[in-house]
DNA sequence: TATCAATAGTTAGCAAAACAATTATTATCT
DNA sequence: AGATAATAATTGTTTTGCTAACTATTGATA
């Protein structure tokens, strides 16, 4: 985008990704309500981190989900609450805490995960490997231009 | 995305999409605050939706932002306690409004609009226009395959 | 060692998103 | 014309994002 003029052109990109990060997100919602499991994405999302690396504490947690400290306190708050995870001391430092699934919240990611696999294939139907790829980089690209200010 | 077995990769898209389209909105707003702009980028947003098309009601205003009916009265009450627009009365509609900038709305899009030009030079710089077009091909892809559900 | 700074996590308040339910008005349809 | 359906907007509830302020603990420094 060296071209200036073409600015006034892109006012849609924005709006675009917005647009789709939120329809992704409300289909994805639907589908958790449909099959009855009572999470909501942004709690998903969590869950499938900790199954990828169980035992992190919350600010890590925070950072591989782009989510910030508080907002990841009260997702805490809710997953044990309904049981699938827990806080639990870390010995080495005591202002830190492990966040570790339960039995139930791993029987939970095994119930989900197929769902989830399905709602990926239905939203990126149609789009060829080269197509994912160049969205992924201009993606990452947009997101490195505003972290660099 | 026709092979299966790509979606095991695909899994960070969905979180790449919501990165970006978050990290867009934490940049604008931190502009629109240094700036001493007193609304949000979702105001700004409505605003913008106004100046291309003034007076519309508020389920034009809802889907033309992408955003519901209940979102959009309370980004409205909040706008008009600042001044920057108002509900008129539809003589011809008495369940409608139609939503109009004041002359102090009108003046803030003016004082907004080059620092949001040059927010989008900065987020798409290094792009071309095939990367550009891509992406928005690719996002308009994903968006209608989840509104055929 | 005593002080000060940095870190992990929590709490509170406002804005926004999704959903459901409600009111008021208009349209439809026997 | 009168009952019913559809539409525009509002209100209430839960969850999340962001900021700022706060507690508790650890690290650094003089």
């Amino acid at each position: 985008m060296n071209n200036d003029a073409l600015l006034d052109v892109e006012y849609m990109t924005g709006f675009l990704i917005e647009r789709s990060s939120k329809r992704m997100k409300q289909v994805c919602q639907q589908i958790l309500k449909e099959n009855g499991f009572n999470i909501t994405v942004d709690q998903w999302v969590v869950l499938q981190e900790l199954n990828n690396n169980n035992g992190q504490g919350q600010i890590a947690l925070a950072n591989s989900t782009f989510k910030d400290a508080p907002t990841i306190t009260r997702i805490i708050d809710l997953l044990s609450q309904k049981g699938y995870l827990e806080r639990v001391n870390n010995p080495e430092d005591r202002r830190r805490f492990k966040i570790c699934l339960t039995q139930e919240g791993s029987h939970l990611i095994q119930e989900v995960s197929p769902h989830i696999f399905a709602f990926r294939k239905k939203a990126y139907e149609g789009l060829n490997q080269d197509q994912m790829d160049n969205l992924k980089e201009a993606l990452n690209h947009i997101f490195d231009n505003l972290n660099a200010i």
